[in-house]
DNA sequence: TATGAATGAGTTTTCATTCAT
DNA sequence: AATGAATGAAAACTCATTCAT
């Protein structure tokens, strides 16, 4: 039947479309990563995913929406991980212990999306992101908080959590505590110190440990 | 007298000159923190200062000498303001606080160089400074920690520190929960649920001190 | 055959581009012959040959590898008809005519590749050359000589030449000799006088013939 | 009486007018000589000549101005050279001698004059200067071979040329032998081997004596 | 689809020249 | 007379994007 041949033929174009896509996406992350967005030329990309400049505006509409796309995927891979942290079982230590550490794994994992995600409030209009883009961004950005609040709200309910503050603060605090980690890590003082990040964030816990339970 | 004379002219000169100086570094640091190091054109710069790109060649040798300028002022505002609080007497929580707040001050009055230095962490080479200008905000940056550093020391050898981890572990522990916080108001989240960066600071400052009292 | 096709179709692609940068090549010639080195702008090369000045970096790396490319023209151009003229047999005299001649040809024929050499002279550093292409043409110029100079060395040897000098003294007196006339007449005093350029360089083969024999 | 004092001090300002218009040209002459025409800045003259740039436009209509200046000055230092040597009594040999080592005195102790008045035909046009100037540049050219030509006039006169050739004739092809080696010296090929110019010359002169006695 | 040549606007920087002081 | 700040046009070079093939 004609119908179903060109059904077959369509599907087969849309899965070649999809692979190219992800071939430029992929050239387009090792470039973008290692030189940064304004460091990054479309013939760069290019030549990583060695095909032709034109093409990648057929598959897609410039340098801006790539970098979205890899911004969009940087944030999906750390909700991800997130969200598995999210439904470990346990005392509410435990569940911000497993969060912490999936966010460690995220930074150790895939710096350079790290990297992204930070360079988020810094760099985003700077780098011309569309308004849409950057809406989508942070939508996703204030899904990853979403799972640590839930999981201090559980605990509050507990009593696990003693204080009195809002909810709210509490998580922003605890997620705070955790970045802050991270970016002291980051700034690579603590290497020449011998001090590892695990070391660091194993400390900041227990602070709070004793600091929330009092 | 003609030599009074000709001195008061070179003095008027000399202070054009310098008020030249800063109307370029002013219209420079907008116009860095907008568009990041590489966003920035010497273009966008003259038009910013209102005046011709030619002349920043004038009075700086180019874009390199000119985000370096702005990023010593800001680490040396920096450091002069936790110089100051640095000299607070008491206990180490008085002196922990001192700082925190002193810091907070810094990111409330200069948010422009906050973001600069934060920038620096992130930027990177991806943001194409010169190794020798990274090597000297490295150095700075080394001085912003160590006020907190002294304190941590002497708050343990009196024995207000009960923990027996390594001071540096500890010190960029503390500082690793203030900039957190920072970054966390920066991101806007904290404003529509109606929580101040002074709330939040003080929630976590709270926390360490439990904590690090036990 | 499919693979025909795109054989024939990257022949003619690379036939494209070669055709382009000759045609690049000849504007540049003519605009650095007319303006210079350092009077010539990438922009005249490219209003020259009827296209924008992004596309010659396309094909070139910079105004230095242009300029290189044509030097070397001049100079492999004149190499090859000293060359040419330097496989004549017979007696020093007869060979000495040959390579005058063959100088000549190359004055006449490439008065614009005559210059290029000459001004390699002239130029030096202030013409902003690189260390490295200068180094090529110094080379290129020593092979120059060389015909020459293997002419005097046997003339002296079969004892035709009575002198008693060094070989490269007379060498280069002779050489001095040719590209003086030709000065000279580049000069354009002898057009209006009527005197040719073949008649001054007759003139001076005529008193070399005698002084060398005595 | 008031006329006298005008007049007086008229003169004390023309003079002083002068002196300026010597620094300026003898720092001109400095940069220009080590840079070249386009090397050179206005600012780098002024730099070297310890005054403003915009002074320079006071005493001078522009750098094509000073440029030209300086062009004159050669050709004058090199036909005063000439015509000293030319007031030299003798053979024609003598004559021929007094004014080839003439030449050698100024090609040694003006080098950069040197390269200008060679320079003259190659780079001339191109170095914008006025038609005018130029023209005056030509005159001053061929009164440096008059001087040749003179003494080529008497000793065919007085039999001691030989040739039945035409006496412009002569002096260039002369002429073209002395600059040829002037020439070959330049370009730094003899040093290597241990020629040197005066070596080369005397040669050459030995040659044409031969030559031209027969 | 895919290529890669082509363009035009952009970048940093330099500099002759003018002009208010 | 003298200064030096200011300008505008130029330089070399880069690059996102388009388009004929």
């Amino acid at each position: 039947m004609g119908a179903e041949l060109r059904e077959a033929l369509a599907r087969r174009q849309e899965a070649e479309r999809q692979e190219r896509r992800t071939r430029i996406l992929d050239a387009a992350r090792r470039v973008f990563l290692a030189k940064g967005y304004l460091g990054t030329s479309i013939r760069a990309i290019a030549l990583e995913a060695e095909l032709s400049p034109g093409l990648i505006y057929f598959y897609f509409t410039g340098k801006d929406e790539i970098y979205g796309r890899i911004c969009e995927e940087a944030f999906h891979i750390n909700i991800d991980l997130l969200e598995k942290a999210s439904a470990t079982q346990g005392s509410f230590l435990e569940r911000l212990n497993a969060l912490a550490w999936a966010y460690v794994d995220f930074y150790r994992g895939y710096p350079e999306y790290f990297d992204i995600i930070s360079f988020k409030d810094m760099g985003f209009k700077k780098v011309g992101l569309t308004e849409e883009l950057h809406g989508l961004l942070e939508e996703l950005s204030q899904q990853s908080i979403s799972f640590l609040k839930r999981a201090v709200d559980e605990g509050m309910e507990s009593g696990e959590i003693a204080g009195t503050e809002d909810s709210w603060t509490i998580s922003y605090g605890l997620w705070g505590v955790i970045e802050g980690a991270l970016y002291i890590h980051k700034r690579g003082y603590l290497e020449p110190l011998g001090i590892s990040l695990e070391d660091l964030l194993k400390q900041q816990l227990r602070i709070i440990e004793s600091g929330l339970s009092r």
